[in-house]
DNA sequence: CATGCAGTACGATTGGAGTCGTACAAACAA
DNA sequence: TTGTTTGTACGACTCCAATCGTACTGCATG
């Protein structure tokens, strides 16, 4: 049984409207390799953005300023790249924003039990 | 559910022997971090050695020579150094062999669900 | 004791990842 | 048009992990 919070997906996938922005470069679902989504997550800084997202979006996605990350604006862009190049994340444009969700849908059909062990994580002391 | 093979644990707990060798420097079950095995788990030779741990071990722990790694024999010390740093092993000295096996009750009570993905992982093509 | 075997220790090398400053591009508002 | 905001691109630096050769230790067996 999926956590309380991860009962409401992140991102409503099926009635999606068709005039979204096209979604940045990213792998395909059936290429997401567990080896790489474990080496994007050996990071705490990456595991706190999944976490968050899991447990706070509602039905919105997030530009990364919304985080409030204490780093420099050149190291975030490494970050959600990195993320987004595992499968972790899907990134759209608006406007000016480059907002983020996660992919929700995708990990739980490929990786089952996955974001569950994100969402119970704790940050270190 | 835990995998039919998942079901039989690879090394008795319970019933355990006090003239065991001692285990090997490990951390405590209390002190896993999530982002420490994640990151332990990012190499597919690891994913490799843990889950064939995980699959085919019975009654019995290994030593590394039983994986049949075509690797040199320091290259095969670091990464199981590596395993069992980060928590995912434990290894006791046998006269001259080192045998190791998954620390499963420990994994499971910390971190529900993850040696399902290890087991359910296949190597990239 | 002498030999062989499992595995470690140490060191060198290499490549890649994390960090960040600076300069720049794109979108929006006044 | 000019300025502000969001984020990228590029490059430099540092550090750590992966790899492996060589020498060594410790145990076992003849």
């Amino acid at each position: 049984m999926p956590s309380a919070k991860r009962a409401v997906p992140a991102v409503r996938v099926l009635p999606e409207p068709p005039d979204l922005p096209a979604p940045l470069p990213e792998p395909a679902a059936a290429d997401l390799r567990l080896e790489t989504v474990f080496g994007a997550l050996s990071d705490p800084l990456r595991l706190f953005i999944v976490r968050r997202l899991l447990l706070e979006s509602e039905e919105f996605d997030h530009p990364c300023g919304w985080f409030g990350l204490d780093r420099p604006k050149s190291s975030l862009t490494h970050h959600f790249k990195a993320l987004r190049e595992a499968g972790l994340i899907r990134q759209r444009q608006y406007g000016l924003e480059r907002r983020s969700h996660v992919r929700v849908a995708d990990l739980d059909a490929r990786f089952p039990g996955l974001l569950d062990l994100v969402t119970a994580w704790t940050p270190p002391a």
